[in-house]
RNA sequence: CUAGGCAAGGUAUCUGACCGCCCCGGCGCACAUCGCUUUUGCGAGGUGCACUAGGGAGGAAAGUCCGGGCAGCAUAGGGAGCGACAGUUGCUAACAGCAACCGGGAGCAAUCCUAGGGAAAGUGCCACAGAAACGAAACUACCGUGGUGCUUCGCACCGACGGAAAAGGUGAAACGAGUGAGGCAAAAGCUCACAGUCCCGGUAGGUGACUAUCGGGAGAGGUAAACCCUGUCGGCUGCAAGGAGGCAAUGAGCCACCACCGGUGGACUGGUUCCCGCCAGAUUGUCGAUUAUCCGCUUAAGCUUACUGGCAACAGUUAGCGUAGAUAGAUGGUCAGACUAGACAGAACCCGGCUUAUUCGUUGCCUAGUGCA
RNA sequence: GGAGAGGUGCAGGAGUGGUUGAACUGGGCUGUCUCGAAAACAGCUGUGCCGCUUUCGCGGUACCGAGGGUUCGAAUCCCUCCCUCUCCG
């Protein structure tokens, strides 16, 4: 799990990204992103249909892998991006875990959010 | 030993390392605000960060099928309507739940199942088939009268009239009391004996459903998870309930009367089935707030132990415990190891039940059969 | 979280206790017409199991989301479960 200070709060600041962000597809999920000037922190959401499981344990199961590779890759997002990745497949929570974090890493870097010093 | 039945309890992966999340308490630092003070400063509550003690999903958290608490609408009132339930007695805050018992059914038995009031209050329905489907009815076959034919007795034919529900076939069901005897032209509860059903009254037992038994009487198809009748219960909406500022101004809105401070009556609107009753009633400006935040929000008909009462469900007393509270939604991730296995599955105001999904395993009792002693 | 509506053939959609495997419309297949197609017209068109048959096919039986119950008889009435959709800040 993030911290509060990174997830999104309200109805209105994920419709915000939904209509200005740019979107990056991937096999088994995709980003939505956009840059938010007016924060000083990075926001993520993780949005999962009930389409993709009917069980909640399975469905809290993915949001959950997904928030901790966010939060590996947390010293590298500096710059105060909103996030929301919608997962479309129930595969995501079966994936070995390093097979999970190649994908979100290459999706998240053709996003330009990721930065390395 | 084999087969079967019943009851009760446990478990809900565990251990270690590293990295994380939420709540609450302590302490420190920083920030802005307010108050006091001439200032330094002191105090208050708030926010953020760091460190740290502690706590952090279930037996079904699920389905939302019942019942309650709680909240708003009158401290929730009366009538109609509508809905739910249905053996008895008890338990309970309440229930459609639970316990014990009664009746009916299944099983050799242990035991299990049971929406189990009323069809002699009324209405409806009973397709097809069949002569006829519910205040009965005569198709075939039967009996008598009548007519015709033939050689008398008698037989055959006709089917006009009458008798008759015993036989046939149809159907889920055929008038709804079986067997035997008498009876008759032929028959029939038409009559009798025995057995059985229902109703009324009595006696004995039981709190009661009911059981046993005695007397008198009756002949009544099925269906109420069809309408309905009887009895009992239920007001409606649901935490997305509901609640949380300051100041000022106009005016107490419509109609009638008393009358001019104000009061009475009526109309209208709202309180989400209708009627009665009850209650309430308008508007504007400005500051604050800007679709949010806070409260409700977790101690509760609470859990455990011992004793007492009760067949039991359960109740009472004593002692101990203090038990999630998130809000785009907290219990996680990776690695290593252990055991035989690790399933179903995630709190969202809170409880009591029911139903459904599901891992591993324990204990006790009972019945039937077979073998041995 | 709370409240409600529905599920019938390939699709839509009637039927609300009795000759209904199921009306009607669309779709699909075959034929007529045409040089060819469209339109029009005519006919056919669910699935599983069992039996008969060389084949074409014929007959029986089951299925109206799933399971159970009431009834002589259930797509229809009742109960439990599954799925889909809508509304409430």
């Amino acid at each position: 799990m993030i911290k509060k200070q990174h997830r999104f709060h309200g109805y209105n600041s994920l419709n915000f990204v939904y209509r200005q962000g740019q979107t990056v597809r991937g096999p088994l999920s995709s980003i939505k992103y956009t840059k938010n000037p007016r924060r000083q922190h990075y926001r993520a959401a993780v949005v999962v249909s009930k389409k993709v499981h009917k069980s909640a344990v399975v469905r809290n199961r993915i949001r959950r892998r997904i928030y901790e590779v966010i939060r590996q890759l947390e010293p590298k997002i500096v710059e105060p991006y909103d996030i929301v990745i919608t997962v479309f497949h129930e595969n995501i929570a079966t994936i070995p875990s390093d097979e999970l974090h190649k994908l979100l890493y290459a999706q998240l870097s053709q996003a330009n959010i990721l930065q390395n010093k």
